[in-house]
DNA sequence: CCTATAGTTAGATGATTATCTGAATATCGA
DNA sequence: TCGATATTCAGATAATCATCTAACTATAGG
């Protein structure tokens, strides 16, 4: 995982309600945005945006079908972005 | 590690240069201020500025001795955050 | 005391960004 | 074709925030 791709990883993480749609999205096989947003209190067009971030960053894979738009963790990613983050303290104390 | 926490830890990580900050602290023992400075591009200011955001999240403890600050990472603390990082795909795909 | 060094604080500024509204595009079902 | 639903796009706005300068406190060493 390349720097660009880890710190877009970081910042698209730290917004909260970022966040929690991720977290959606990754307790599902794959999720249409409208499910995704169904009780949040966003409009459709601040989730558009959200998801853009997210599929930017090489987190989620969007996958369109008619009207809809599907979403899905990229876990192979995740991992990654994991493994670089654990790796972040080198030294031993 | 509560909700709060959490988030505070990853807004700290968001930032390309304070990542940098935590960095360096994480690959000593303990670090003073200045040295954590040594050959960044930021007045002590922005350091400082830096340096509170770490230690609200409770990534960093401040131990002050005569002149110097001393920084260190809470080791704990980052293996909290990487434990609750990791515990965030529930769903097996 | 004086000066240099370390760090903090306050306030300003410019950039980024989360959000909205309103309009547009696309697809589906009747 | 018409209306409903899903999503995106463009532009505006308000909030957040990284950074700076300037002034401040505190300590160490002559």
């Amino acid at each position: 995982m390349d720097s660009q791709r880890f710190y877009r990883i970081t910042k698209a993480l730290a917004d909260p309600r970022r966040y929690e749609i991720l977290s959606r999205i990754a307790k599902c096989r794959e999720l249409a945005c409208s499910d995704v947003r169904c009780d949040l209190p966003i409009t459709a067009a601040t989730l558009s945006h959200h998801i853009k971030e997210l599929v930017n960053a090489g987190l989620v894979e969007l996958r369109r079908e008619g009207q809809f738009a599907h979403l899905k963790l990229r876990r192979k990613v995740w991992r990654e972005y994991l493994s670089r983050l654990g790796k972040f303290k080198t030294a031993k104390f």
